[in-house]
DNA sequence: CGTGAAATCGATTCCAC
DNA sequence: GTGGAATCGATTTCACG
């Protein structure tokens, strides 16, 4: 789908479409519709537009790790050796369903990763297994993370 | 809602039905049903189940901030004076809409956050007026975003 | 568990205004 | 922007297997 990074506008009707939309991707239209006092058809030309810019990536349904078992959430810093190529990491990383997110970041490591595991013993076994083995990781640091406070999207 | 934290069962066709909605949460139930061969009622049957488990916990609309020109992404490690309740902290935190995410963390830090700014200087006004006049704030370390390589969901 | 049908409502598009 | 028409899907309910 093309992008278009510029010139978006965006009003206040826009706005609570989409606020709406953030919280629940299923709000039948027509409710938000009667709720900011507008037709239906006009909601669908502006998340047609909103689309078409690109604003709107697309739609999700949320699935709560905890209901199947995965209650360790950590994030892991990743040292790699400078001969690695960091792609090729990336690419391990990729492999492996527990590893949620990877960034390249500036600072101490070349890779942060949020990963989910079961618990502790799942962890460690990421870590010690699948994660130190590949190659180029020299080294990881690892905060557990104890209690997620926030978790939202971009305020619009 | 109750959430039903113990004895969820999943079987192949849960997941084959999560699998679409977790890529696109207003794919039409009815295209789902035909792909994997069931009716939609049996859908709609197992939606229902799974949402009374917990497992699914929502739907959003996924919003791509570098429309809105917000194209720096850092992960903040907070460092927080042993005097201060953390709880008062996260609460000021919450205040903040460029902060996406914010974890209580073993380590280093007392809290590490995920934040999303317009630019390094947006991010930098933010840590110097926002984040370190936040009270019990003692330093923090900011780890930049270069490139976000994985984002995903648990795999189910 | 599953189905198919009925009923009601929403989604989506199109069009005339 | 609007409303109406048309077509399709969403959702629930139910009788049935």
């Amino acid at each position: 789908m093309k992008v278009n990074d510029d010139k978006i506008e965006i009003d206040g009707i826009d706005k609570e479409i989409l606020r709406f939309l953030m919280e629940d991707a299923r709000k039948p239209i027509l409710e938000i519709a009667r709720k900011i006092g507008i037709s239906g058809a006009a909601i669908h030309q502006r998340l047609r537009k909103l689309e078409q810019s690109g604003l709107i990536a697309g739609s999700k349904f949320i699935i709560n790790p905890k209901v199947l078992g995965y209650t360790t959430m950590a994030f892991i810093g990743i040292y790699l050796d400078k001969a690695m190529r960091n792609p090729e990491a990336v690419k391990q990383l990729r492999k492996i369903p527990e590893v949620l997110e990877c960034h390249y970041t500036t600072g101490n490591w070349s890779i942060l990763a949020k990963i989910i595991c079961k618990d502790n013993e799942h962890l460690m076994n990421l870590l010690n297994h699948k994660i130190q083995s590949i190659e180029g990781v020299s080294r990881t640091e690892t905060f557990i993370s104890l209690a997620q406070q926030i978790d939202r999207q971009i305020s619009i």
